[in-house]
Parts: structure tokens; C-alpha cells; sequence
DNA sequence: GACCAGGCACATC
DNA sequence: GATGTGCATGGT
């Protein structure tokens, strides 16, 4: 494990990172999560541009529909009208939205990489997340959950449920940047496919139970953390 | 009915 | 740079 070298919080008895203690009181708390709930790379793509600010069980519903249509591949995708697509993603929500960012991530995977995930994975991965962010539609969470979980980078993923875990425990502040949020696990924890991986599916899980808008700390594994 | 969910772009100051 | 708003379905 690094060292975090910024000031705000203090360094955990002098040898363990504060974050690694947490992520080991959140492993043995609740398991190994093994994510992403998604199969191929493309279905992973598609499904964390659906999951921008929505409940997952939704998610699964327009992926599900995707599927039974046969639509769940860059081709057969792209084929599709955007009013079409529209109506397969709708129970995700936003649908109109997310039509139009999934058309857009498409126009970028064939231009790019000829529609093929594999070759998109081959290139460096700041390049990558470089391109990712100039798609209409794919912010930094949902290019970092690309970058992790579909193309298996070394990459934090930060989300509402990491920015309010930390917060509420005063290690960072809520309203500090992506970026900010970002560089504390970067320069604290090991750039590890697998330990990123684990780790945020674990603040997503620990967010869901615990830590939702309106926390329920009884019984919450971090409590007493500070 | 109110509130919430694994964001993002855009307008305005 | 900070703050506010639209986008929308489905569960609690």
C-alpha cells in the first residue's frame, strides 16, 4: 500500500491507510461482491452509462429487453432507430437521454476501435479515458466504471455512495472534485485491477444498506470510524 | 404523495 | 468556479 501524502485526514496508527482499513472492515463485512453484474465488456459499457442516477433493478429491465431483442451487441445496436432504442431502455429511466449517449458511445466505439471493446482494452489507459470523456453522455464515473469493469484498468471508480461514505466519516469532504476524491485512492491504495474492483462494488453495497440519502447506521461496519 | 436511485450537460451568475 | 435545473422510471 502507498502512503497518502495530502494533509486533511490522519494517517491510520502510523502504518495502515486509513482506506485499507476500510476496505478490509468492508471485506469482511460483506464478502467478496464479484462485479460487475454484467457479462461481456459491450454489456458493461451499455450498462453504466443506464445505471447514471438510477436504481440498478431498473437498469436490469432495459438490459433484459435488450437482450430478448437480440439487440445486445455493437451491431445489432447500432442498427437500431433512436426511437427504438428509446423504448427498449425506457424502464432505466431518462430513456431519451440515454438513447442518445448510447448512440453516441457507439458512434465513438466504431469510429475508433471498429466497434470492438478488445481493441479499445489494447490502448493506453489515460488515452482511453481521454477519448471516453469527450463522448456526449459519459462523465467521469461512467468513464472510470468502463475504464475498471469492462476493460479491467487499474482505475477508481468514484460515486455518490464513495463521496458520502467519506464524507460522513470526515475523510474528505463531500463537495471536493471527482478528481480530488479520485487521487486519494490512487496515491493510498495499490493500483489494482482486482482490489478497485472489489473495493467500490463494496461502497456500493455498503452505500445501499447503510449509507443511503437518509443513512441507517445500526449495524453499519464503519460505524464508529471517524 | 414524497422521496430516492451506482450522472451528466447546460444555463446562469 | 459555484450553483441550479432538466432528464424519468419504478421501488419504498
Amino acid at each position: 500500500m502507498g502512503v497518502w501524502s495530502g494533509g486533511e485526514h490522519v494517517r491510520y496508527n502510523g502504518k495502515m491507510h486509513q482506506l485499507e482499513h476500510v476496505y478490509r472492515m468492508l471485506f469482511c463485512f460483506f464478502g467478496p461482491q464479484r462485479w460487475w453484474p454484467g457479462k461481456t465488456p459491450f454489456e458493461i459499457a451499455i450498462g453504466a452509462i443506464l445505471t447514471q442516477n438510477t436504481n440498478w433493478t431498473n437498469v436490469e429491465r432495459a438490459i433484459e429487453n435488450l437482450k430478448r431483442h437480440g439487440v445486445l451487441s455493437p451491431k445489432a445496436l447500432y442498427r437500431l432507430s433512436g426511437a427504438n432504442l428509446a423504448s427498449l431502455v425506457r424502464p432505466a429511466g431518462y430513456y431519451r437521454v440515454k438513447a442518445r449517449r448510447i448512440r453516441c458511445f457507439l458512434e465513438f466505439l466504431f469510429r475508433h476501435y471498429g466497434g470492438r471493446m478488445e481493441d479499445m482494452a489494447r490502448e493506453e489507459t489515460d488515452i482511453i479515458r481521454e477519448k471516453l470523456l469527450e463522448i456526449h453522455g459519459i462523465g467521469p464515473e461512467t468513464a472510470d466504471s468502463i475504464l475498471l469493469y469492462a476493460l479491467e484498468k487499474p482505475v477508481f471508480v468514484i460515486d455518490a455512495y464513495t463521496r458520502r461514505v467519506l464524507a460522513r466519516h470526515g475523510i474528505m469532504a463531500y463537495e471536493r472534485s471527482y478528481e480530488a476524491f479520485q487521487q486519494l485512492f490512487h496515491s493510498a491504495i495499490v493500483r489494482d485491477v482486482r482490489l478497485y474492483n472489489e473495493y467500490h462494488a463494496l461502497f456500493v453495497r455498503l452505500g445501499k444498506t447503510f449509507c443511503r440519502a437518509r443513512p441507517q447506521c445500526d449495524g453499519c461496519p464503519l460505524r464508529g470510524l471517524h
